[in-house]
DNA sequence: CCTTCAACATACGGTTGCGTATGGTGTCAT
DNA sequence: ATGACACCATACGCAACCGTATGTTGAAGG
């Protein structure tokens, strides 16, 4: 008899909800997809909303602190930070791209999960602002830019999503250069 | 008795589409919504995936030719007809959206929609590719150029799905404006 | 060894939705 | 008026899945 943690189902979720969307995240064919029953996840869980909103909180948790805390960690400069974040915003992740789309997809129908996506993008965005205010933009240049850049990055992950190229490293040097062309 | 043709019954799917995704597409449910019962979808339709395909082909040609066809007649001035463009693309319209973003998460896990999604985003960027030659850029710089502003426009359109406030004005301008400075 | 409890299995009722079969209704031409 | 046909309603069997109720197991503590 396996034995799974609350977080386990959490990731498992998380993945059911990268490669299907959150219709696709059923809470039987989840359960024998880890080995076990739904009789598991009735122990861990009230119900499926209560899985919901524990993704949801996991996702916001990945996908800022997280990320800023690895780029605040891997350099000073603010230049060479912004490159960072760009080549984490650019790289080949199908999960985290599956994840990212199946987020936004559900946002448009469950008000919850809208705000926390506008949480989320407004932590992100205002991170890139503070980068872009140390490189000597104007807080309301960097605001534009910044909303751009984040657009661009939104779009890589739907774009790769629906089964486009990923973009090339020379592709993602011309972004950051481009942004980083004054007014 | 109210009568419906194929073409509601489509027109009426991708509605679904829009403010559900894929998932919340069922047969029943639309046809209560359109005021008939299913007896009507079976009559029109063999079953749900000739419904997808044909919903698939009118998001082809409504997401290209359709609009490549309007920007073209809009203005000569290729300078113009991005601007024309550009405006579309960020117009706020969240059926369009809608449409826009359940495709592309459809795509996901439906090779057949993935292909689809594949040839509009080709046949778009070769259009903006050829506005950007007309307006002096050379081949490869074009081409980069319109896949970052493609990818930004799809970003748009994520973003909005998911709540965020659409670009102002002032922001689509300095889109355009950045994407016309050259290297 | 025996209790206890967390973790899981199993069985059940109820709902939703697919696809089929068959019957009804309005309209048009002959 | 009367077939013929397009369009739709109704009823059915079937499957997937939710949530609940209840039984089972295995391990840790006394």
């Amino acid at each position: 008899m396996r034995k799974l943690s609350r977080e386990e189902w959490i990731a498992g979720a998380l993945h059911a909800l990268s490669s299907g969307g959150i219709d696709a995240l059923r809470v039987e064919p989840l359960a024998s997809e880890l080995g076990v029953t739904k009789g598991s996840f009735y122990h861990h869980f009230e119900n499926r909303r209560e899985l919901h909103l524990a993704m949801l909180a996991e996702w916001e948790r990945l996908g800022t602190e997280q990320v800023i805390e690895a780029v605040d960690e891997s350099a000073v400069e603010p230049r060479e930070r912004l490159a960072q974040l760009a080549k984490r915003a650019f790289a080949v992740d199908p999960m985290v791209d599956g994840i990212e789309i199946g987020i936004r997809a559900w946002a448009a129908t469950d008000p919850t999960v809208a705000q926390a996506a506008e949480r989320v993008d407004a932590r992100r965005i205002e991170y890139v602002v503070g980068l872009l205010g140390e490189l000597g933009f104007t807080k309301s240049v960097a605001t534009r830019r910044a909303r751009l850049l984040y657009r661009m990055m939104i779009g890589e992950s739907t774009w790769r999503t629906a089964g486009g190229p990923a973009s090339t490293p020379k592709e993602i040097r011309d972004v950051v250069d481009l942004f980083l062309s004054y007014d």
